[in-house]
DNA sequence: CTATATACTTCGTGATATGATGTATTATGT
DNA sequence: ACATAATACATCATATCACGAAGTATATAG
């Protein structure tokens, strides 16, 4: 997909990836490859960016003697997942003004 | 709409608004207006970028003695529209991913 | 004569995705 | 035993990009 469109997806689609149970990072780039790739150096910018933003929160834990980040959706995060919902009306107008064919054919 | 969405869009809608005639600076903004907003210092960057990269032409003409740039889109520019089709449908599935529900009730 | 609309340009800034690189442990293959 | 891959997190430098601010210039409306 291209670079620019990725950018407006990958914030809510992380907070999408643990909305439904807390999740860590390495889990989070497996669960959302189907849908859209991203890397180990993108993904901890965007958490921590929304750590910053209170859209998740974060907690150590040990798993199997390794050190894991699990990540926590908050309020805020899920009423931004919301509000993306209302954004995609405006999404899908801009799309039909780019797609629509002129009466010339 | 949200800035990061924006960024997606706004290369692609440009083309749109000279894809069925030419246009210039002014108008395209003011043709866009009803679907998304833009700067004329965001505009002329863009129409720059798409430029260099092959996607319109430029020709210069006067009109009542001002000044006016006509964009024209080129094959390559009609070509990123398509792909933006293409594109339209990975973009659904990352929505349905975003905003699915889970059977918890 | 003043304000608004038209029309294009340049500059600086802040936000951001990503590759490269690093650290450390566990599992798998030969 | 040894190498390779997978797991897991972190930092840095870089390139791209939208946008506000400010500037230049002409035409029109009040």
């Amino acid at each position: 997909m291209d670079a620019q469109l990725k950018r407006g997806l990958l914030d809510v689609c992380v907070l999408a990836a643990i909305k439904d149970g807390d999740s860590y990072g390495y889990k989070i780039i497996k669960d959302l490859r189907p849908y859209i790739e991203l890397s180990e150096s993108t993904l901890y910018t965007i958490l921590k960016r929304l750590e910053t933003g209170g859209m998740l929160t974060v907690r150590s834990a040990e798993h199997d003697g390794r050190l894991r980040k699990y990540y926590h959706i908050t309020d805020a995060g899920m009423r931004r997942i919301e509000e993306f919902r209302s954004e995609w009306a405006e999404m899908i107008s801009v799309y039909q003004f780019v797609i629509k064919e002129e009466h010339n054919g």
